[in-house]
DNA sequence: CGGGACCTTGACCAATATCAATGGTCGTGG
DNA sequence: CCACGACCATTGATATTGGTCAAGGTCCCG
């Protein structure tokens, strides 16, 4: 909770009071085992979860085998606040590491859109965010090199940690394998190794045991072309 | 509006007031040629835009002229209404054909979201659905092959059209140049075109004068991996 | 000590990009 | 009414990126 207000408040002031009717729509802290299923692409939802602690993945699986990564949530994300709005996802979330998660019941997420139109407001901007890390793969896979794709993401990483208090744009968490990588970026696992030794090769990014070191973000962000703009990191009224 | 209400209507009923509220909430109807910038990205909004006839591209440059659409707009999207809460857009908003807009100052918006809580959830989930289309358009550039990506493309542009009463499932507007879509799918216009052909000898599809025409939607479909799921086509309450 | 998951490497291949030309269509002005 | 130019579609030859297949190698953990 204490992240998500910290994730908020890089964007608008978050009063007290608002804190506190978050705090109260949470129910229980659910933990999730490495490769558990939180949410299964097409069932009726009733509560959305707020990532506390470890990564979570959406997937988007075809029906021979292929599969994407649509987005990475560290903690303070919701992971699928869409489902308050959509009722049915169109995607899988799983776990990627052990994971512990907060339910908000949609029930009180109603009722905070009935008397917390602010706080509605900061929640519905907090799914729009989303919808900017979705353009911003959607370039990254449609126009951007592997190279570039993987230090993009790497970039996007070490500042959303950086937001939440869990990194800076030197370090962050990353326990991912080459193979979760390679769906998030919609390469082969083989390609994406060749890229991450040519990365490192250049001195841009160490990779070790699930921690991401990275010497100088600003060189490894002209190269891979990163603007954190999508990120809107502006604190301004919503 | 009525393509708007139309549009919310296929995922939950839509009162009488609420219909109102928001018809008070709009002002002018603005005008574009082909080719005109709606917004530019970065500047600050203050008002978010329905599209009511034409259409209408979200575009993210590179520095070095790579382009990507990000998204694609039919009569009855708002294709801002993002901006309402982010305030400044990651990407451009250009008007691919003469073009009408409606504008809702931001300022209605937010009285919407003090007196009109179920509205202020239709609209939200509005801004949810084109986070979805976002994820279906990742897998496709991320896993699909380049005939997938095409055949997937004009599949949701049936589907959408067909939600609207502006087309069907055999034949909807595709004012398109074929630049244009490569622009979408992250492809070259060559390939583009070789596509098409081989998705034409294979009568899959038509595509003359911007009208699209597929004699057999259910086989489209199949060959794109199209799954309808992701258009979250239910009637429940929200 | 053994097994499994993950990473690495090499050889070869396929999908898509690049480069360069040609031809079609349509609106406009002479 | 015709000629021109602009934009768009098409085609062929060739290059490149990233994929596929297959074989080790490493490391951790039981």
């Amino acid at each position: 909770m204490d992240l998500l207000v910290r994730k908020l408040a890089a964007r608008d002031v978050v009063p007290e009071d608002e804190q506190q009717a978050l705090r109260a729509a949470a129910t229980e802290t659910v933990p999730y085992a490495a490769g558990e299923e939180v949410v299964r692409e097409g069932e009726r939802q009733t509560v959305s979860r707020l990532l506390v602690s470890g990564l979570i993945a959406r997937v988007k699986l075809l029906d021979d085998g292929r599969r994407q990564i649509t987005e990475l949530h560290i903690p303070g994300d919701f992971v699928d606040l869409h489902s308050f709005l959509l009722k049915r996802l169109d995607h899988d979330v799983i776990a990627v590491t052990p994971a512990r998660l907060v339910s908000y019941p949609h029930e009180g997420l109603r009722k905070i859109t009935e008397q917390w139109p602010h706080l509605t407001r900061l929640l519905w901007l907090s799914t729009t965010l989303d919808g900017a890390g979705h353009r911003e793969w959607i370039v990254s896979a449609g126009r951007r090199t592997a190279a570039e794709h993987v230090g993009h993401l790497f970039c996007e990483f070490l500042l959303r940690y950086e937001v939440v208090g869990l990194g800076d744009r030197r370090r962050c968490p990353l326990p991912l394998t080459q193979q979760q990588l390679a769906d998030a970026c919609g390469l082969t696992p083989v390609h994406v190794n060749r890229v991450l030794q040519e990365l490192r090769h250049e001195g841009l990014l160490e990779w070790r045991a699930g921690e991401l070191t990275v010497p100088d973000f600003d060189r490894l962000a002209q190269v891979s072309r990163f603007d954190p703009a999508f990120l809107n990191l502006i604190r301004e009224p919503r």
